[in-house]
RNA sequence: CGGGGCGUAGCGCAGCCUGGUAGCGCAUCUGGUUUGGGACCAGAGGGUCGCAAGUUCGAAUCUUGCCGCCCCGACCA
């Protein structure tokens, strides 16, 4: 992509309104703006970021096994009726009506929607489990949204459901997202540490919080530190095998939200140098929830004996668009944002010092065309701006790779190229650089 | 929802207390000089002062109501 050509309206001044680090970057890289309190639209920049994520949680849905659907954004309200939540919800429900007065809102979530979806389609027990998901928008009108998309009111989601004949399985399928989150966070470069979470009134400990780290996190979180270094399950996992023992790996160490958080417990089960009190986001949560929207809107299948059984659910949530916020929490410095590679919305930024200037110019598009045939993707500053603020504004953006081109470099046959996330620079032969550029960038690729 | 604050040019702000020509920096446009870490000179354009009502000869400024946004707390991906 030409920068001439894009629409990446930067801020040299911080937004007063934004209070976090990744908050304000993303208004002043050109990602997002906003549209009213907690809604953001998604500028060309940010929405890159915003469809690599959420492609990356995509495919390791689909690796463990879950199927992609859509359901819409706008639901009855009838069908939350059923499910006894539609006065339960409150006012984090935005509530709407049609031209035929009929009660409508805009989902803050799909169990309800699922749960109909099932039951229409399935009726034995032979034809569980299941595991469906989709990616969609949600709104909830929180009381108060803050911190950018990280708590928007209107926010990009994942959510799968399982459907399951018994606890039994039900456990299975609530594995299988937990190792699905564990690669998906890992993959997006985040070290996340699933901690039990409250289940409510239903009980038991199938409720787990994927929180990332990060200074500026939500939660105080409490962990061993043992945990932090586990290695995640890697991509040929079996998932229709046993999954429990990398459960058991990942749950056997302390870790706790502080509304779990048992301060006695900590001191006594875990070693003073292995204790980390931090603050975390929360980018994941899942949960079993039982019979809980089955029995009262009859979602049930026919057993071995004929009877009906209702399934035992589960539903699991990623925050796709919190998880970007949380991304530059953990990549960036005063400059601007350091993109990890599967996530950057460009590989490569090229940097031609003096567009116009025959030599700059000719070398710039001849390395612009080679990335691109290789698959790199490149944004190419073919502005007419001075070196500096081209300098400025790459670096602001964050993209893990910058080829600068300039008449001083050319004229010894050099390129500089930078690497965003340590700074490093080093020249390299023009006729070369677009091949090394490209080694590094595929290469950090391959972890998928 | 309770507490605090803000709304003036695209962005960041001053002006308001004490009513009287709407200002500054950045950005934008034109011309010129520049060009390896957010340039310089000269000129120009751009404003329903959040909205409405009131007080007044006169309101960005005072009063009232409404709207929007931000921050702190309880809830959430």
């Amino acid at each position: 992509m030409r920068l001439s050509r894009y629409y990446l309206p930067l801020l040299k001044e911080t937004p007063a309104d934004a209070q976090i680090a990744s908050h304000r970057l993303m208004l002043r890289a050109g990602m997002i703006r906003q549209e009213g309190a907690g809604i953001y639209a998604w500028l060309p920049l940010g929405f890159r970021v915003l469809k690599k994520i959420e492609q990356i949680v995509r495919e390791e849905q689909n690796r463990a096994g879950a199927v992609e659907m859509l359901m819409p954004t706008i639901q009855s309200a009838e069908l939350w009726r059923e499910s006894g939540r539609y006065d339960a919800y409150g006012k984090e429900m935005l509530r709407i009506r049609d031209r035929a007065d009929r009660e409508m809102l805009f989902g803050p979530t799909n169990e309800e929607m699922i749960t109909e979806i099932f039951r229409a389609g399935i009726r034995s027990y032979k034809d569980l489990p299941k595991l469906l998901y989709h990616i969609q928008w949600k709104f909830r009108d929180e009381i108060r949204p803050r911190f950018g998309v990280m708590r928007g009111r209107e926010f990009l989601m994942k959510d799968t459901y399982s459907f399951d004949i018994d606890e039994a399985s039900a456990r299975q399928s609530y594995n299988k997202m937990f190792v699905a989150y564990l690669r998906t966070f890992a993959r997006l470069g985040l070290k996340s540490i699933p901690m039990r979470a409250d289940t409510g009134p239903i009980g038991g400990d199938l409720s787990h919080e994927f929180i990332v780290l990060a200074e500026t996190g939500e939660s105080a979180v409490f962990c061993d530190r043992r945990l932090v270094d586990l290695e995640t399950p890697a991509k040929d996992i079996d998932f229709d095998g046993d999954l429990q023992p990398v459960i058991d790996q990942f749950t056997s160490h302390y870790a706790a939200t502080d509304e779990m958080h048992d301060a006695a417990g900590f001191e006594e089960n875990v070693d003073e140098q292995n204790r980390v009190s931090a603050r975390g986001i929360e980018v994941g949560h899942i949960f079993f929830f039982g019979d809980k929207y089955s029995t009262p809107m009859k979602a049930v299948v026919a057993g071995p004996d004929g009877g009906e059984i209702p399934v035992q659910m589960g539903s699991y949530g990623v925050g796709v668009s919190r998880l970007m916020g949380a991304i530059i929490e953990a990549y960036h410095d005063d400059d601007g944002c350091k993109w990890p590679v599967p996530v950057a919305p460009y590989h490569v930024g090229l940097v031609n010092l003096r567009a116009g200037d025959e030599a700059c110019d000719a070398a710039c598009e001849k390395i612009y065309a080679a990335l691109e045939a290789k698959g790199v993707e490149v944004l190419y500053d073919d502005t007419g701006a001075r070196p500096g603020e081209k300098f400025a504004r790459m670096d602001l953006i964050g993209l893990p790779y910058q080829i600068v081109i300039g008449p001083r470099g050319l004229e010894k046959g050099e390129a500089e190229v930078k690497s965003r996330v340590d700074g490093v620079r080093e020249t390299a032969p023009v006729g070369e650089v677009s091949a090394r550029v490209a080694n590094a960038v595929l290469e950090a690729l391959q972890y998928a």
